[in-house]
DNA sequence: TGGGTTATGTTTACGTCGTACGCTGTTGTT
DNA sequence: AACAACAGCGTACGACGTAAACATAACCCA
């Protein structure tokens, strides 16, 4: 039989409407709905609990900490797909299921190693330059941070549960602006918006530190990416899109050093500072509002 | 045997560096490195190629487009993770092994159903209400979809190839700005800045999109984020964070309803407006800048 | 009209993944 | 010394992506 459906209509009556999400293989013990809240809350508890409690058996060879940073080596090697329970395992020389006496399943860990891996925020000693300043700083620490390990942005952020270091970024933000005559919730609002530029706004390059990870170049890489913008030009659906690309100053240049020709084409850097300095103009223009 | 290492120092030895990323299973058949970026290099064709070719076998019986349909209404049930061959195949009531037909692989038919999920950006036809107005427009639609198909933001932007539809929002984006007298450079500047911010600090409502299409109510879902939160107070390690949730704003608060009481606990769409209009500002100023 | 060709969907099978279950042996307490 | 609690392992299962071989259906040219 060739191209007949699979199984007639039958197959299709049983389509499952995939609402399982990732589906427990045995039925849920509990209530059905209340499971799932129950289950959010628990999610990180594992991130705050004491370190371990001192019981009878036998001594534990590993740590928590000693897993989570075999995973965080793990990943660092590879990306977020490579951290699997076999690979931490191997890492640290034990079999698979030896992890699951530390982390009640994989989510878990994964979200121990990426509060982990977020590190403690830079603490900054040196005198107060200004909020402008501070802001500046933390914005690239966080930028750098991200970077540097390209397979934190792989996971949807806030599908993590906040954990301590995660905490710690957003008090080093607070003290950036603690200072300001500010109201609670409009601090809150500066940590966001700044939050959210950063994050959002750092996908390209992270893409490019996840490539270069893999030991693509540059020039690869930027041909890749170029080649998807390029196919715009000549398209009649994007005549704006299409002009800018065609104006000379469509490519993306790798950096620093060429003498700054014009600021045709921008870095990336460049870009994310040009971006960060508009969004500080804003800030500021409120702060100083009321009185100017 | 209780504690020990499992086989000794041999499985330590062996322990591999997690970097194939996702191994092919069988040996690339071509060099090495240029293997990489000819798969990066191909990898968004499918989504810019003509319909299809009409050839000689058999009439196919479902088209590319049926099956990212498919999959669309798939990942609109569930979520990314339930985005499986299978269950794709089932909804079409199809064996797994059909999709092969029409897309190469997994990867694939992600990277087109994403595009064709991202949607064409909305035409504004009503006279241009200037360009603020216009990126306000523009910046909500996104938000709006985003929110609509959580999963979409579930998967790293940059690491998916920009097809058709990615494109249409930049070339939209590009139109609010177009009167401006911006050099090109400077209008993916701005489009960078602004699509930056609105994907990077969306995510803590996709996350509540996704928490609900998953039968969790707004409550639920305040809780267990709230809790994350709630460590923070009374912990000496975060004495700013700490005051602001134990200033009576900390909460999250549903919305609109209620007589706005004193702006205290902000909505996550005043938040989102809020820093929005900082950006604004600050693009505001920059484009007055050399007049002012 | 009938082969040959080519593309279709299916079946079967393999490797990897997460992880439930039960076992063996260790360890500190009674 | 006996016990209970617990560490790490082996095995096994189901879900997943997908390679390979196959059977069949449509088309082309004779």
């Amino acid at each position: 039989m060739a191209g007949r459906p699979a199984a007639e209509s039958r197959q299709r009556r049983e389509e499952q409407p995939a609402k399982r999400g990732k589906a427990e293989p045995s039925p849920a013990p509990s209530s059905s709905v209340a499971f799932d809240s129950a289950e959010i809350r628990t999610r990180s508890e594992l991130l705050w609990e004491a370190p371990q409690k001192p019981t009878r058996g036998p001594k534990p060879a590993l740590s928590r900490e000693d897993v989570v940073a075999a995973a965080i080596r793990v990943a660092d090697a590879g990306d977020l797909a490579a951290l699997t329970m076999h690979a931490v395992a191997a890492q640290l020389g034990y079999t698979p299921m030896a992890l699951y006496r530390y982390f009640p399943n994989k989510e878990a860990l994964v979200d121990a190693a990426v509060d982990a891996a977020l590190g403690g925020a830079p603490m900054r000693t040196s005198p107060h330059e200004g909020w402008r300043a501070e802001i500046r700083h933390w914005s690239y620490a966080k930028r750098a941070m991200l970077c540097t390990r390209p397979w934190l942005a792989e996971l949807p952020f806030v599908s993590a549960p906040h954990g301590p270091n995660w905490l710690s970024w957003h008090e080093a933000f607070l003290r950036t602006i603690a200072h300001t005559a500010l109201p609670p919730e409009e601090m809150m609002d500066v940590l966001s918006v700044v939050h959210g530029y950063v994050s959002g706004s750092s996908d390209t390059i992270i893409s490019l530190s996840r490539a270069t990870a893999r030991g693509i170049t540059f020039e690869q890489w930027a041909q890749a990416v170029g080649a998807d913008l390029c196919r715009a030009i000549n398209d009649p659906r994007y005549p704006l899109l299409s002009a800018i690309l065609t104006s000379d100053s469509g490519g993306i240049s790798e950096g620093s050093a060429l003498p700054k020709k014009r600021g045709k084409p921008r870095t990336m850097e460049e870009s994310f500072d040009w971006g960060l300095e508009r969004l500080l103009d804003g800030i500021q223009l409120y702060l100083d509002g009321p009185e100017a």
